[in-house]
DNA sequence: CGCTACGTTGAGTCCAGTCAAACGGCGTGG
DNA sequence: CCACGCCGTTTGACTGGACTCAACGTAGCG
């Protein structure tokens, strides 16, 4: 099983051997989590930091009335929590949204690997840093954009970020309208007629109750998508 | 003229008097700029490290048809950049919104600052932390809130970032209607709507054309507002 | 076989956008 | 000094995108 942590770090600066064999050993100790269950919980002050590396989770927050707002999708490779030490206790809750693999690493492991692993440090800085970015332009999207536009930004920004850890398999998202729906401030039902629509004029595609992408230049063209905010090396 | 740069870290982390003492240094190169300008321009890679001495700038982006989007609100010990250096360029711009006066400080003292004080280190690292953790909530707010809702979330925040910082003045805001509107998305007509319903509740008033809170308590109650996210040490 | 979860469809409502116009303060230049 | 233009604010009428409520379809599963 490909280390999707050391690929999507690898992104963020040239690591060598020893890199990738300390972050192999690291990744050793996981659990299966079944979805919709909590990784970490509003109010924790965990002990492990934790990456996912199979399945995808989200952060998320629940308001007074029940909503769900989901401000972060995690996907493999993704860390849940890594400088959560700092601020205390979570604000917001951590939970899978499909079945997931989560590997867990011990505060002091942690530690001793930024202090011992200076290139892995600055990359762990990187992938901080473009997650502060994929959250200004989910703001952004959800700010400024029309519903559908919205759908296929989100859908082209999951396309490129599967693409940089080399996820071996075809774009396929298996999340439930509901999921997509609160992670774009909509309603399941408007959710629905949108994922219609673009199916109707034929930019996205279904197989398997799983979302596809059939060109992914016309869906970014749609969506006004603009990748630099990922920060992703030029294309190889 | 206090420093609000360490009243701010302040909130982070315990610093002692060596650590203002340099602090207070690092702040002595300032310029001033007029409202409206640029500090950092999108594609930047910037020279120097800035931080807002006085006024209000913001985090924008501009979109294909032109309109504005600003994903940050940055006030008095605010940081602009400090990051930037392992992104490399800015995916984002950063400008004024009212006259500012901004430090400047190089990437060199930036580096020694980090090494040398440990606290100051660490109470960056907070910052860094608490400004994800607000573009979380904005997220929140833009996605889940209805418009007055949102207007009043976003005036209880910059109370309590204003009272973080213990601002002299009696708190009143002196941004424009569009500028508001850009923050929240919406357009300057809806702004002003909400603006004039929220008088009418008397849940703000208008004095010198800013924006002033007669009763924090009761627009948090109307916002629905939990600070919990500012991180901020339980109040003296 | 019936339950549950998810997806689909329709009708009506409402929040926010659009377009348009007018008002007030303020600085500038004739 | 006044006229003018600019900027920000205010107001009104209309439109439209997204929400609400409600019902039905469908697939998987105990």
């Amino acid at each position: 099983m490909r280390n999707f942590v050391a690929r999507k770090l690898s992104n963020g600066a040239a690591l060598q051997d020893s890199d990738h064999a300390r972050l192999d050993e690291l990744m050793r100790h996981w659990k299966a989590i079944p979805a919709k269950s909590d990784i970490i919980s509003q109010g924790d002050d965990p002990e492990y930091v934790h990456a996912i590396l199979d399945g995808i989770s989200c952060r998320y927050k629940i308001l007074p009335d029940g909503r769900r707002s989901i401000m972060d999708l995690l996907i493999p490779g993704d860390f849940c929590d890594m400088n959560i030490a700092i601020l205390g206790r979570m604000d917001h809750s951590i939970g899978t949204l499909t079945p997931c693999r989560v590997a867990y690493i011990s505060r002091s492991e942690i530690e001793e690997l930024l202090f011992d692993f200076p290139r892995i440090a600055r990359a762990m800085w990187w992938a901080t840093l473009v997650d502060e970015a994929i959250l200004r332009e989910w703001l952004v999207n959800m700010g400024q954009r029309r519903s559908d536009r919205q759908m296929a930004h989100l859908l082209c920004e999951l396309y490129l970020r599967y693409a940089a850890i080399g996820w071996p398999d075809e774009f396929a998202l298996a999340l439930t309208q509901e999921q997509l729906a609160d992670t774009l401030g909509i309603t399941v039902v408007h959710a629905q007629r949108v994922i219609a629509a673009l199916r109707q004029d034929g930019l996205i595609a279904l197989r398997d109750r799983q979302i596809t992408i059939p060109d992914i230049a016309r869906l970014m063209e749609f969506s006004e998508f603009n990748p630099d905010y990922l920060h992703l090396p030029p294309e190889s």
